[in-house]
DNA sequence: CATGAATGAGAGTTCATTCAT
DNA sequence: GATGAATGAACTCTCATTCAT
């Protein structure tokens, strides 16, 4: 319980001051506690960030795997993947945050493991866009290049989406799925009338 | 000289390890000086960061208000502006990763101005979108959101791009470029035959 | 408990070698704590001494108010104030000091404030002054003034009264209380056969 | 030239800031010199100390010695001492002021000397005092506690005398003889019907 | 003479963490 | 569980001083 509002509210707090720029002060006061007694509830402040970065990861993981292992076409699947990570990073805004800004922040023990573990995230996207190149719904494209785009285009949500904007996060994942899917054309849809 | 080397230097290692996790003392280390001789060439570190962000900022506008003024076409203008944009990116790497991750380490104060120059940044984006628009060879889209899209898509280069890669700056700058322009076309120009 | 000794110990320091001459290494180390420790019980330096200042002074005007509003005789007024005056000057001597000593080093917002208030401690003393003037006991004189030189001579003696020394504070009160009574006598008194 | 500017001005800023609160970069500022340059020309900023009092206490001991060496009668002399302290006192008002203030920041081993100095400079006042009583114009006191009343009256003009003030230096070193002079006066004279 | 650059020492303050209560 | 007190380490920054130019 406590331990759970603690995490969250250091996710809240790092993403807007950042891990360093953050205090356990900042965070004691924000939870309402004294700083000592956050210790009960975690083992220190690397652990903190840690657990944020897992917490994350894991969930975006977890809900990319069931998409890329369904049997939708590729259009539908891509356009599910983009929903589900909209979906994901608008909902928890701060966690996706910290995932994406904070990483530096990692004791360099920690941060094999973590690089391992988005590599196999950023494996699953690709996984579903060369799919979708394979059963030719896509143009042949260079796949790092095209998921570090998508990557780009979603992760930069995180600078500007506001929960009370004009969009719903729905919205703004079909609208990005479509000008994707437009770019992903096969050029013979393009061209042949 | 040393004060060029010393924002250099600071900017390299704020993208390392951000501005908080940066100590003077690293600073100090890698341009091999005592900490406290770092303050005959800079203010505070506050202002080195001040410094990097104004300077990142004032090149990025200053480059791409020439694109903007320039009388090519909307594809080209479009070209132009990604090719500018992914140079400096890229050439200036630490700097644009201080400029694009570090803003919120701006003191409250000093905030307000950067965002003002910031969005006229963004603005000029839009002119340029909306310029393609109004002359129809894009197609009708939400511009700030298209320009959301696009920034992330080269944004987020700063966290995935390596002098040493396949490809140079330009062509992934055009390969992206032929990705946006494919969402951009116009649909009476897909369809008609 | 602590935070009365840090601050006792801060007063008897700082009159030694002044606020500025003065490290909150020396303070810590004369209270045997580590200097970080200190910042649990204050603030910061300068609220130390804003702290002193404001103790020392309102002890000064809490007594002396009660001098001025009570309904002895002029002489007998102003020896009572004297002996108060002295009393504290020589009981709480750091204090003192510092009050006399340290007020230019007080940040230039708190002064304003600080002023004020001595300033009414002065009115104070020249309240009693103009009484005994207005009762016909003390002769017509520059009352400023005269409150300028009983204040030069009481305030001075933070700078050679010593515990040890011959006289009791009270014997010294009484002896420059008669010196000023002299001073002050109506010359009636004086010339009459 | 350059030298006598550095003394004055370094005077002014001790007597306002203390010594430990001047540092080397605001005198030079005062100057219009880099603060390397200061050394041009003393030797070290505990030396430019020890030189101001020197200065102060040598003027001011020099003065006295010549009134105390006339032959005055007492009341003429220790008026006469009176009017040349004042005068120095607010001609010299910074110089005064860093004497007066500023002696506990001199470096341990200087202070002896200075002491010794500074008690002959009061012993000259004492002298003055005790040869009155002895030619009995003056009621035996207590000498010592006499010269710390008179000079506590005198030194404390230095935290509020104005040269812009209503009255001149001379007008309030007589009023304040006169109030002395009284404190003074022998009971036969008074008393005698 | 003057100065820009450099520096070792130390300033005040904050930090994450520990521990007795 | 919670917390007040404590602390060693590290922080940003300023200091008086030196020296090559």
């Amino acid at each position: 319980m406590q331990r759970e509002k603690i995490l969250k509210t250091a996710a809240h707090i790092f993403r807007e001051k950042g891990y360093h720029g953050t205090s356990m002060q900042d965070i004691a006061h924000a939870v309402n506690l004294q700083k000592a007694s956050l210790y009960h509830h975690i083992e220190s402040k690397q652990d903190l960030l840690l657990e944020l970065l897992d917490q994350a990861l894991d969930g975006l993981i977890e809900e990319l795997s069931v998409v890329f292992a369904s049997d939708l076409d590729p259009d539908q699947k891509l356009r599910e993947a983009v929903r589900r990570y909209v979906g994901r990073l608008t909902e928890h805004a701060d966690l996706a945050a910290v995932l994406l800004l904070e990483y530096r922040s990692l004791d360099p023990d920690q941060r094999g493991k973590h690089i391992t573990k988005r590599d196999h995230f950023e494996g699953l996207w690709r996984g579903i866009l060369r799919g979708g190149m394979e059963a030719q719904s896509f143009r042949k494209m260079d796949v790092p290049l095209l998921s570090f785009a998508i990557l780009g285009v979603l992760n930069w949500m995180i600078t500007w989406y506001r929960q009370d904007g004009a969009k719903s996060a729905v919205e703004l994942a079909d609208e990005f799925t479509d000008f994707f899917l437009r770019g992903l054309q096969n050029d013979r849809g393009d061209l042949s009338p």
